[in-house]
DNA sequence: CTTGAAGCTATAGTGGCTATAGGTTGTAGG
DNA sequence: CCTACAACCTATAGCCACTATAGCTTCAAG
């Protein structure tokens, strides 16, 4: 008998992606952009995982589901590969991702705000001549930088 | 004497932009795109704008600035175009990106409150081994849906 | 040995621009 | 009138992080 697939050491992409929730198309794009390295192969040319892969795939989504970019989450695994160096560059581009979703959530919240306030006024039913959604894009009072 | 740029009726991309604050790049690409109507063409065949292009343009660039879809743009500016049709379908986009908005901003508060705990605890300064971030990123005790 | 799922490569598409190359036109100064 | 140069033109490729498609080959169960 044969071990189950949740114990196999040697697994095919398929596998891999149920594992890590990361889809198989996704796993070959991160092959192909360097941040997965290219496994072994069977006789007929199918890539096949071990231990190793599972660990950085993982690493890579968990970064990812924190939104960080590709491009950093390369520099975070050649620091997680050389655990001896420090790791101020890793700090930085947390604290800088942190920075950045603040930023975004501050400009979505006026967003927000002023979406709520623009479909408050109009819930439909009128004209569009009289709908506030309209009325508040066409309207020119906001405009900050131009007077035309 | 010629009237001055800022009241002159028709006028060049290059104005069109400044005026409304979209690049002239933006400009044709809404046209290619089919937000903004095709132009009357100078004897070289360069655009030239009228009033109503620039009415246009700001409508648009409101909407792209409250973060709506081109594609829901191009289905405001057809209402507004036909002002007696009902609104139902403008405050339904509306209502429909302030729900998206909105949980955007959700998701982006709990990104936030991971990433700051993670910044937090480690600020820098140590090995890439003993690095919070690295740890947060590697470590699998946040999976909840695989065993891995 | 057959069948069907799963794998493979290569390529194009997504959204909303932005950038580049390589040419043409408009206009102000001399 | 001529020249210089900014502004304009088209067509195409690139950005990010995938996702989808087409047309194959391989694997594994029955």
């Amino acid at each position: 008998m044969r071990p189950t697939k949740a114990l196999e050491r040697v697994v095919p992409i398929g596998t891999l992606a149920e594992r890590t929730g990361v889809k198989v198309e996704t796993i070959r794009y991160y092959e192909q952009v360097g941040l997965l390295p290219e496994p072994e192969r069977s006789e007929g040319n199918q890539r096949r995982y071990g231990r190793a892969h599972v660990e950085r795939l993982a690493f890579i989504k968990h970064a990812r589901d924190l939104g960080f970019a590709v491009e950093s989450i390369r520099t975070l695994l050649r620091l997680s590969d050389t655990p001896g160096m420090p790791c101020d560059e890793a700090h930085a581009i947390a604290a800088g991702h942190l920075g950045e979703v603040r930023d975004k959530i501050a400009r979505l919240r006026s967003l927000e705000a002023e979406l709520a306030r623009i479909a408050t006024v109009c819930s439909g039913g009128v004209a569009a001549r009289d709908c506030a959604v309209i009325e508040a894009l066409a309207d020119h009072s906001h405009c900050e930088h131009h007077d035309h």
